[in-house]
DNA sequence: GGGGATCTCGTACGCTGTATCGCATGCCGT
DNA sequence: ACGGCATGCGATACAGCGTACGAGATCCCC
């Protein structure tokens, strides 16, 4: 499982090969299958091996916005750790211990409000979901560059006209100035969603 | 391309291999490389041809909450129509013809508001990252009885005993109730969540 | 010391994407 | 009408994948 994660974390799970990981410790393929049944149980005890990493140690903040802050800051920057982690989003549900423990503990920062077990699941439902998708996006951003390779340059070469052919089509009079000027922003892009979505539901739980 | 979707459709991405395109087009497999450069092509081409799908075609709501959950929920429902979306999610960056049509009909929806182009980006972007989040894990849990296939019955009565041992070991104290109970909750969870970031969003707007 | 269980892994099968190259076809200029 | 060339199809092949099967080696226990 190190192993693997340690292939995963420098080259991608794209390198991550059954072969590969035997190889790694010095073990041929078909041993590995002494340990595991399929591939696909690897990936699962990859998943919930660093799922460990967003745990938080230290008592949570009283205050449930701030606890749910502290644990999904967490849950970032364990993804930007291993940028692996979205590639098993789309096809692998993960509930190992570590994945529980998780759950139990974002339950444990709404302790504090007043409201059943079942609204407090569709909370972190909402909260999970934005920051699943925040944190897929992100990282597909950082990859996209180092996905294309030496041909970096050459992408954007490549895209430059094509733009270009789009702003002057007119066609998207909205997206052109953004395109043009570029989409920089500060990157305080996920909090301040995530303070959209809880104050959304701090005042719906307050009687709106 | 055609082909390609309608495999994907029938029998998931994993289906989709050089090969049975070109079967299924009475052709050899070497033969599509005449038209793609690479397999990636061929999956960013079935990418934006369904992104053609999310586009409306009527004239948008004026009100632009109205307006943005029309949008998302055509963006479900396509999704819903072609599971295997959410598995380009985590390694395309897909910004094909239509998907630019899609984010250029997204800003029109937020014309009414009196905020400049990048605001409107940032917008955009958090009620986007909630709707792939939130897409993405309702499609893995759609999917995750069919992955199993036969083990049905027989990866629940698995997880029985291992449901039953957490919530008899009582290291999950909020997690176990929802265990036991189930957590049905009615359909309506993904509108729920956007009003939420909607209404942080109109607050926000409305200078709190 | 014998025997049974356990662990390792050599081999092989069917699958993948795709590089290379031979062939047949059709168009074009003379 | 005919020779030559461009174009597109596809046969073959290669390196890699996950993993089923079963042989061999090792270790432990009676």
């Amino acid at each position: 499982m190190a192993a693997a994660i340690a292939i995963a974390d420098a080259e991608g799970l794209g390198a991550v090969s059954i072969r590969r990981v035997a190889t790694e410790l010095g073990a041929r393929a078909m041993t590995l299958y002494s340990y595991i049944e399929r591939k696909e149980d690897l990936l699962d005890l990859m998943a919930d091996e660093i799922a460990a990493e967003v745990l938080v140690d230290e008592p949570l903040p009283e205050d449930w916005r701030e606890a749910i802050l502290t644990i999904a800051r967490r849950e970032r920057e364990m993804v930007l750790r291993h940028p692996w982690r979205v590639d098993l989003v789309s096809q692998r549900v993960s509930v190992g211990p570590n994945g529980l423990r998780h759950v139990e503990q974002s339950l444990a920062a709404l302790d504090g409000l007043a409201v059943d077990q079942l609204a407090k699941w569709r909370i972190l439902a909402a909260i999970d979901d934005y920051s699943l998708g925040f944190i897929v996006r992100e990282s597909l951003e950082r990859a996209a560059p180092r996905r294309m390779g030496v041909s970096d340059a050459e992408r954007t070469a490549l895209a430059e006209p094509y733009m270009r052919e789009l702003v002057a089509s007119g066609a998207f009079p909205r997206l052109a100035p953004l395109i043009e000027g570029g989409v920089a922003g500060a990157d305080d892009t996920y909090e301040r969603g995530l303070n959209w979505l809880l104050d959304g539901i701090e005042s719906d739980l307050s009687g709106r």
